[in-house]
DNA sequence: TCTGGGGTCCTAGGACCC
DNA sequence: TCTGGGGTCCTAGGACCC
């Protein structure tokens, strides 16, 4: 079977464009949560040179002056968008493994002349196109990696390869990955370049040509797997079922800076609230805590703690949880500091019921019920309907900003765009 | 004035065991 | 003056990803 990677082209600009014509033509950027950074930008932004991640405010002239489209990010409709590129995707293969919001590997199989099959692909790419309005470009290869580079040099040679590429070919590697920088290869990040640098590593060739064993000095045993993946040997299986996470972080910024111990702790709660509700959306009960809170880190003395607790035995009933987060709020409290960003982490998950029990402390069920009719009104009624006391009431000032959020187009009905 | 959020995997080193 | 050998488990921190 060939590997194939399907990733849609500045995924959220894209999601956002096909209910808002608009914003056709103009350069648009989707803003992280808070509106304090572009995290996704359409070609036209990118050709002004906006980066990945750069601040908004170190922007203003230059969105003022060309008149820049911004959005606030709209996960919801992400996520919709996702399911439904994918549901198209799965009418071509059952080997699917959804990988991230904006991509998916799936599986082919292999022509009898050993390449892959293009024209499967192309067809993938055009029934999305046709049945979601999302851009795509395909990446074929023998391997998750070799999928995964010929993705990343589809986007580069858009015109020439129409797309989609397939890597199964030899000399076709040899010939592109002499051109393609090292760091553009999944996996190798910016420690790993600037550690291959000295060696004389700077093409995809030069990492190809490595011998595994020195792959495996250099970095770890990922490196000697990414090495061995480049030469058409296969190291990684398809997961199609996915496992439970076993982290879950809940960490945001403030809207506006915090200075109250109140405010501080109000806002650890509904984090840690939110993330105990995370984990019982997938069955799971946590055995870690950490909590952490911190001040701008670019000005000096600005205050910074976290703190962690193992949580015996695991829970993930949001008033154990919650009780712990505050009580770490007490211990991380500077007076006179000035809070910008905290967050919770539960870790060691695992499936509730199968959770390792603690000799001094019976495993207590008693809340179960309750937070299964808590998450049923919330889930149905809307988020924050029913929530602890010490979470507090209604938005506050220290709530993230989401000032330009373009509405749940797909998936509420009071929501849906109206056509005329 | 202002710089996101949420994950995974791997390794080294400490603590502990017999 | 001299102090083994072989394990496991846990944690913190680094690196990477989208």
């Amino acid at each position: 079977m060939s590997w194939g990677l399907v990733d849609v082209e500045n995924f959220y600009v894209s999601c956002e464009r096909q209910f808002d014509p608009s914003l056709d033509g103009v350069p648009v950027l989707v803003l992280s949560n808070g509106d304090h950074c572009a995290i996704a930008r359409s070609a036209e932004a990118k050709a002004f040179g906006v980066k990945m991640g750069a601040p908004v405010f170190k922007m203003r002239d230059l969105i003022e002056r060309h008149g820049f489209a911004l959005r606030s990010s709209n996960y919801e409709l992400y996520a919709d968008m996702n399911r439904r590129f994918n549901q198209v995707l799965a009418e071509h293969t059952d080997e699917i493994e959804v990988y991230s919001i904006d991509e998916s590997w799936f599986r082919l199989p292999i022509l009898p002349d050993g390449t892959g099959d293009v024209a499967v692909a192309r067809q993938i790419r055009d029934d999305i196109k046709r049945l979601t309005g999302l851009p795509t470009r395909i990446g074929l290869g023998p391997t998750r990696t070799l999928s995964k580079v010929a993705n990343g040099l589809s986007k580069a040679g858009e015109k020439i390869f129409g797309g989609v590429i397939d890597l199964h070919d030899a000399e076709l590697r040899r010939r592109l990955f002499m051109n393609w920088p090292v760091d553009e290869v999944w996996g190798i990040g910016r420690a790993l370049a600037e550690r291959l640098r000295p060696l004389g590593i700077r093409t995809t060739a030069d990492l190809a040509a490595m011998c595994p064993h020195q792959a495996r000095d250099v970095g770890t045993v990922v490196l000697e797997r990414l090495v061995r993946e480049l030469n058409g040997v296969g190291c990684d299986d398809l997961v199609i079922e996915p496992e439970k996470r076993k982290a879950c972080a809940v960490t945001r910024m403030f809207g506006e800076p915090v200075s109250k111990i109140e405010d501080l702790r109000e806002a650890m709660v509904r984090r840690a609230a939110r993330a105990a509700e995370k984990i019982r959306e997938q069955g799971s009960v946590a055995a870690r805590l950490i909590g952490f809170a911190h001040g701008n880190g670019r000005k000096p003395n600005a205050p910074s703690a976290q703190r962690s607790c193992r949580l015996s035995p695991p829970t993930n009933d949001s008033r154990v949880i919650v009780r712990w987060a505050s009580r770490m709020v007490d211990s991380m409290w500077e007076d006179g500091g000035v809070y910008t960003k905290c967050g919770v982490m539960l870790e060691d998950l695992t499936e509730q019921g199968r959770e390792q029990t603690d000799l001094f402390a019976a495993i207590d069920n008693r809340g179960a019920d309750l937070m299964a009719a808590m998450d049923g009104l919330n889930k149905r009624f809307g988020r924050d309907t029913l929530a602890l006391g010490s979470a507090g009431i209604g938005a506050r000032s220290f709530d993230t900003k989401r000032a330009m959020k373009s509405p749940a187009w797909t998936t509420r009905l009071d929501q849906i765009p109206i056509a005329r």
